[in-house]
RNA sequence: CGGGAAGUAGCUUAGCUUGGUAGAGCGCCUGGUUUGGGACCAGGAGGUCGCAGGUUCAAAUCCUGUCUUCCCGACCA
């Protein structure tokens, strides 16, 4: 599209912070409360967040988990217990200190994430090799007490689902946490049309208290990298401080091997990231709750709502959500309206298609607007709406391709950042000091270790030393 | 948590320097005419000027504190 309809939206590549936030707030998505960080998840937002639910809440049951809810608040001492994780959660938790009028002998915790609160519970329920595995997942809102906060991407507290299993030993638990991985990879490619790039955390990155983390990257416009979800194989290390132990077939007494893993709202502010453009939001249809909007022209005159309402039926009919604008604004508000709020599929009815039978298209994302004889409506909209999300899924996979580069050179390597941003392929000895200087010097992050590890040079370009992986870096939200 | 900017009707804001009863545009409500990219006419509703103190006969305006938002860093999903 070439001009710009909407005018409250803050062109994207003129300021991209403030065209973020501006697209958050007209589509409606979300709200400020009066509290710091504290957003409120308005009703299209938060159908959103329904839509990622719905579709790994049935993949996690396919695979044998179970939901379950856990507490708001841990007690200090149980808290504790991990000192690797304390270490890395204790400066952002917010805790109870008073219940009515009294100070509280034990400090509460509000719950950052919730291992602790399962591995009492595990410890206390698994005694034999036959309660393994336990497979739990809660979906829950958590609060972490962030200093700069972006709606989405950084909240004081934040909607996610967490999953915590635990495993008769390590291959298993292994096997856990990459099926999950998995999981979330196809999340990215069958509902929000986000490739992501999967891959191994280094040990700087990794969460407290894991022995391996694993993430979904994805590369938003502006050319910075999100971290979309992670999945953590925690060993045996939980397990030994919250004392969670079972007996064996062969009769002896092991500590189980442990995972934990979770996607939170911030997928949304990938979502928007990812597909937004000057004109607000652009979803990709099976996330949409709206897949298709039926805009009438000159719905007074005879004839036109009772074609769309033949319409509608006819699509809703096919499994797909859709819904007539049917209030009295004008045309163009309309199809402007429709476009801030992302709905992949527009159509147009007016006397002038009902004349000459047939309707016009209009595709979100790419802004083509087709005509067409009106019997497309009765059996081609689902395999639109699939050729959309290819599209989309396409196109956002050409930004990454078009935003990757591969460097074996530390000074162009801080050139690319500087200029261009984007992930660099660039190799890594292993060493946390050369990812230091690398942060130091450009703000610039391991971002992970792809699985599909190619050498692209035999040295460290950062300090000459042998090179032991393939990272890709970038900056990041 | 450091550095910067801003908070006046649902939104965008004028007014603040130089204190004296708060204005506009958009949106909203009513009626009518309209409708192929944010239509028009007429009438109308809507504001403890973020909050709390202070100065003053008098504060949106001056002073202090505080909260929230945005931007740039540090920290983190």
């Amino acid at each position: 599209m070439a001009k710009k309809l909407v005018k409250e939206i803050t062109a994207r590549d003129a300021d991209f912070a403030q065209w973020y936030t501006d697209v958050c707030r007209k589509a409606e998505l979300m709200d400020y409360s009066d509290a710091k960080g504290f957003i409120i998840y308005r009703p299209y937002g938060f159908a959103l967040w329904e839509g990622i639910k719905g579709y790994l809440d049935g993949e996690f049951k396919k695979t044998g988990h179970q939901n379950v809810y856990m507490p708001l608040v841990i007690p200090e001492s149980l808290f504790l217990k991990e000192a690797e994780h304390v270490e890395g959660f204790a400066p952002e938790t917010a805790i109870i200190t008073v219940g009515g009028n009294e100070t509280l002998a034990e400090r509460l915790i509000i719950r950052p994430t919730s291992e602790t609160l399962f591995c009492n519970h595990y410890s206390r329920i698994i005694t034999s090799y036959r309660d393994l595995p336990k497979k739990y997942n809660q979906w829950c809102s958590v609060v972490r007490w962030e200093k700069t906060t972006r709606p989405f991407l950084r909240g004081s507290e934040f909607l996610w689902q967490e999953g915590h299993t635990v495993h008769k030993d390590e291959e298993e638990a292994r096997k856990e946490a990459l099926d999950i991985l998995d999981a979330y990879d196809r999340l990215g490619k069958e509902l929000l049309a986000i490739p992501f790039i999967i891959g191994q955390k280094t040990e700087k990155e990794k969460f407290a208290g894991a022995v391996d983390t694993y993430s979904i990257e994805a590369l938003m416009h502006d050319g910075k990298a999100l971290q979309s979800g992670t999945t953590h194989y925690l060993g045996t290390g939980f397990a030994e401080a919250f004392n969670i132990s079972f007996q064996d077939k062969d009769g002896k007494v092991k500590n189980p091997h442990q995972t934990s893993w979770g996607v939170s709202t911030r997928l949304i502010g990938a979502v928007i990231m990812v597909h937004g453009d000057d004109s607000g939001l652009v979803l990709p249809p099976y996330l949409a709750p709206v897949q298709v909007v039926i805009i009438p022209i000159q719905q007074k005159k005879p004839g036109v709502l009772e074609a769309c309402e033949e319409i509608k039926k006819s699509i809703k009919k096919q499994g797909v959500r859709v819904q007539i604008d049917d209030s009295d604004k004008s045309p163009g508000w309309k199809f402007s309206e429709s476009e801030m709020k992302g709905i992949p599929l527009r159509i147009e009815i007016g006397p002038r298609d009902l004349e000459k039978n047939q309707c016009v298209l209009a595709k979100r994302y790419n802004g083509e607007k087709t005509t067409h004889d009106i019997s497309i409506i009765d059996e081609s909209i689902p395999p639109i709406l699939k050729t959309i999300h290819e599209e989309m899924y396409e196109k956002a996979l050409m930004n990454v391709i078009d935003n990757t580069r591969i460097t074996n050179d530390y000074e162009e390597f801080k050139e690319i950042i500087k200029e261009k941003q984007g992930y660099v392929k660039m190799m890594w000895c292993g060493d946390q000091a050369c990812e230091e200087k690398v942060k130091a010097d450009t703000q610039a992050t391991s971002r992970c270790m792809p699985f599909n590890q190619e050498a692209v040079g035999k040295v460290c370009p950062i300090c000459g030393k042998p090179a032991k992986h393939l990272v890709y870096w970038a900056k990041a939200y």
